[in-house]
DNA sequence: TCTGTTTCGGAAATCGTTTACCCAACGGCT
DNA sequence: AGCCGTTGGGTAAACGATTTCCGAAACAGA
């Protein structure tokens, strides 16, 4: 019967074995320097003690953790959870594990992650900053003896090397699709417009409607249902009503969704729709919901990929796209058009 | 400027703050048998410095980690990622970390995760087996020095407790609840069906289908649009076309509801559907889907609270749900009624 | 046989923290 | 003054792996 006390050591295993704790030691990372009878020998007792090395005390001794972190806003959100999947099949290609922390958007919080991270030695970090602007942060990271990577928002001076979507180009493209359309006015509903990436999709809007030399009419006011009810309500029965609504996140896109179904609104005949960002059943509800899709996994892969280009130098033998080296990697986003836009026929 | 080479350490705090280590060692663990002065002073020298104590060097001393390790199939998929953030809440709540990785349902990478894992010396593991069966994984289990929780589906023989949704009631609830809606020829559709969740769920609706003397009908062959498509129609131009469709797992339901919708097919007056696991858009779309829904947050919670209780003994302050401490917990689903059963008025 | 060169293996220092143990000073008491 | 309890603080030995150095065989060539 095993103990289930304390797991063997070393020198536990080095005595079972008749050996020294170096040979124990070599056979453990790789096997150099030791005969190949010794080798098998010392396999074997190792097997059969169940024993696994310390990583504790390799570490002590100046070693990587094989750990990085990754703090974002929440782990159920899709878009983070998609990203943290890429990340973390980045970091077992690597040989590390992912601990994974939510900051819940609070600045206070994330501060105190990275702190905590910090104090475990993670090799490196990937971060969605809750503020790019944050003193707090910036100080942090500037004393930080780590790696970091920033995803979806950028920290600002590029002070770390950040992986982005193109939401500004995104955001333009996708308004001057609405404007080929021949929409005459295109309503953009932001929901909450304190983060960067709605700050530059909101840049991209006006963009297009400036070229287009059209009014950009920006609604900042949907928060869930009922305020995404009552500002619609209002535009459909005031003068000049849209006819065509660009919202630039995923739970407005589903909440301007709702209540044009609910008023009997026909889209896209009465009034288009076009979401900022992918979900999963956009193809599924009718009418499909045209959208900008950012890429997802990529943004989590390119970011873990960068991590770990900087830990090993150049070793990123599992870096599949070729990134520029640069402070700032801004990744395409793409229309995909499916019916709320007008593209495709009914369904 | 700082050096961004090596942290401090706490001899260097030590030296800078003129005392022993030991005073800094005591100043950092909560400042016990250190005057007032002298503490001030540690402290102010240990933030000028940004020192961080050493998480390794603390462990090897034979203290926690600070860490549990959470072994799910996939990050991404929306009921593990609400497990995840559930369990990483309350990690936080008792000032652990979450590791998190991915086995893809695959036997082989889970062992694999959880021996890594196990050298890193987490302090508790969560686990979503594979193989409930699986002969190498109790193995494992079994000479394991640190305390495990399954969650979604169990280890057989309760080598370790579980905690799990109640598949079978859940099952049998929904299935009954279609025969009292008059439903003659109620279709199980299972998509594939190597899981213990989906087992469980197939007697559950075998369970109903019985006490009902109606015939149980399974379908396994459902796994992607193209096999739904093929089910679905061949069905509806056979004899005794079903009435209600079951469906046990989401991608399921979301595959049977687009079919029926291309083609044309009446929900809920021609086909009623119910689905096993609720999902974001089940209420978006038309007509709604009603369906078993499962307690997702609760179960990532209640596995990370009953690891945590077992690591400190009762100490599980925040422990909210009293559960009866035994070697299988199992949480219960609610139907939650929509349109697609035939429930509420039109959509 | 002697020397030089591999090859294999061990003893011991080291990493940064905690902690058991020891020591000094202080003050109050008889 | 002598004694003792209390209080604040230091010394040094762990913890478990890696790694530097060193030594002992083994072996070949002369």
């Amino acid at each position: 019967m095993k103990k289930r006390g304390t797991p063997p050591t070393v020198s536990e295993v080095a005595r079972a074995a008749g050996v020294g704790t170096t040979t124990v030691s070599r056979v453990i990372n790789g096997g150099d320097r030791v005969s190949p009878k010794t080798l098998a020998h010392v396999q074997r007792v190792i097997e059969a003690m169940g024993y696994r090395p310390n990583q504790a005390a390799r570490v002590l001794k100046g070693h990587r953790t094989k750990t990085i972190g990754l703090v974002i806003p929440s782990i159920a959100d899709p878009f983070f959870s998609s990203c943290a999947e890429a990340a973390q099949a980045v970091a077992q290609a690597n040989d590390s594990l992912l601990i994974v922390t939510a900051s819940h958007n609070d600045p206070h919080s994330e501060l105190e992650n990275l702190n905590i991270l910090i104090s475990h030695r993670v090799d490196g970090l990937i971060v969605a900053p809750a503020n790019s602007q944050s003193e707090a942060l910036r100080d942090l990271l500037k004393r930080l003896s780590v790696p970091v990577i920033a995803v979806d928002r950028p920290v600002a001076d590029s002070l770390v090397p950040s992986v982005v979507s193109d939401n500004f180009k995104g955001a333009r493209f996708g308004t001057q699709h609405l404007i080929e359309h021949g929409y005459k006015r295109i309503v953009c509903l932001t929901g909450e417009s304190t983060l960067f990436t709605i700050h530059e999709r909101m840049r991209g809007y006006r963009a297009a409607m400036e070229s287009a030399a059209m009014p950009a009419i920006l609604n900042t006011s949907v928060k869930d249902y009922r305020s995404a009810e009552y500002a619609i309500q209002s535009m459909l029965s005031g003068p000049n009503p849209p006819d065509a609504l660009f919202t630039l996140k995923n739970s407005t896109t589903i909440y301007a969704f709702e209540v044009l179904q609910k008023l009997n609104v026909q889209i896209p005949k009465t009034i288009a729709l076009l979401g900022f960002d992918d979900f999963e059943l956009a193809s599924t509800v009718r009418p499909s919901i045209s959208v900008i899709a950012q890429p997802v996994e990529e943004i989590g892969r390119v970011a873990a990929e960068l991590l770990f280009e900087q830990l090993f130098g150049i070793r990123g033998v599992h870096t599949q796209t070729r990134v520029k080296r640069s402070r700032l990697v801004t990744l395409e986003t793409r229309l995909i058009q499916r019916s709320s836009c007008g593209c495709t026929p009914a369904p």
